[in-house]
DNA sequence: TCAGTAAGAAAACAATCGTTCGGTAACTCT
DNA sequence: AGAGTTACCGAACGATTGTTTTCTTACTGA
């Protein structure tokens, strides 16, 4: 139905559900702005994951249905599906990166062990309100690995490397480690990541927030 | 191909592929003996599962490809796909249990804390032995959780529960722990959780095995 | 004004999926 | 021997998917 119209004084996309409110109302972007549409599709995958709450119908029709445009189109910025998943993994990495980096910054720069549980937190929301979105980052390597594909741990390592780091500053500031810094980090991930887990899927016994501060506390003599 | 031909005493299912060693000689169950088939259904998918890594791939003509059956005939022992699945899922908690319990039972009943090591053991040693079926065991109560049906802690909750025991039987026996032992539980849980997820997923940098031993104790005053 | 290109849509393709429907062979019980 | 049941299979339906091909429109620079 409505084929063959003229585009571009008229929504944009096919809406076959919900003409409700006000149709979606996309106007195509300007010139040399095409590169907008890569990213409003990485948002709009980010919100279909948030809604089905994993990768499964993570579709390209989905997401072109969930941004307003048609199913070709994404075709323009992302080689094929498992192109677009990657991309998105590697966008929602960077924010939890930004978000970890500017917990980092936001607190004086001295103030070592501070840092330290900052990232710690920051990386512990991120889980929290986005769990589909978390689930996907640490479950897609999986799969690859299990393909024999190469494993994408380039963003993921970033995000270790910035724990460690964050350890490596308070042992040069003269905290005394009980573990080796790269071990500490280590062990919050662990921590970190289990618990963001199990709190999304198997809510047995909330590992109450400050579970996570205890154990920074533990790894410091 | 080779339609209408009657069956009974010859191969059965249809292998269109791999004709190649010996086509799979599978004879029909014998009378009372249906039932015997849902469990074939159940190993395939895990098999299934194992090569996959996740159930993305896990459909009903894939399974029946994987048993050698017609993909119908899985209709006569699960209602649709997602009780495939979740025949699935209960199934392989059944095994974690199984293992665990085993593990439990196989030290002498006085060693308390031998045997909290040896659930745990047990436990992570399923992990790495079938990360997929892992995965899915305790990803699958999200996507439920998420679309606000019931969710299966049942099965998981038996895990937890003897862990709980575990460390109650230590307290009863005397020995001091640091928390209640359905703290002690939940740690010991959100470790051992955190480390299968983290190594199968990720692989930064290897928890070694002793590491949840030195939970244990640490828990232990 | 006109060629060139950016931005995106419509439509169709083949493949795969879940599921249903109706069958057929083998066995058991009377 | 016949009826009923068990244990399956074959074939098809409709839906959805990824992807490709072929447009149409709008803007730019000369």
């Amino acid at each position: 139905m409505r084929a063959g119209l003229p585009f571009g004084r008229v929504p944009l996309g096919q809406n076959d559900e919900m003409p409700d409110d006000e149709t979606i109302q996309r106007v195509r972007n300007r010139w040399g702005e095409g590169d907008r549409l890569r990213i409003e599709i990485l948002e709009g995958a980010g919100r279909l994951l948030s809604e089905l709450g994993g990768e499964d119908g993570l579709t390209i029709r989905g997401v072109a249905r969930a941004v307003g445009i048609a199913p070709a189109s994404i075709y323009q910025h992302f080689a094929d599906r498992a192109a677009l998943i990657d991309g998105l993994v590697e966008y929602e990495f960077s924010l939890l990166m930004k978000a970890m980096t500017a917990a980092d910054e936001s607190l004086d720069p001295t103030d070592v062990m501070g840092r330290v549980r900052a990232q710690v937190h920051a990386h512990r929301d991120f889980a929290d309100a986005k769990p589909g979105h978390y689930r996907l980052l640490f479950g897609k390597a999986t799969r690859r690995a299990i393909r024999g594909e190469r494993p994408v741990n380039g963003p993921l390592f970033e995000v270790f490397t910035s724990f460690i780091e964050a350890f490596d500053r308070c042992a040069e500031a003269g905290f005394a480690l009980r573990v080796p810094s790269r071990r500490a980090a280590s062990l919050v991930f662990v921590s970190v990541y289990g618990r963001a887990a199990l709190l999304d899927g198997v809510r047995i016994e909330r590992p109450d927030d400050d579970s996570l501060d205890d154990l920074v506390s533990l790894i410091f003599a």
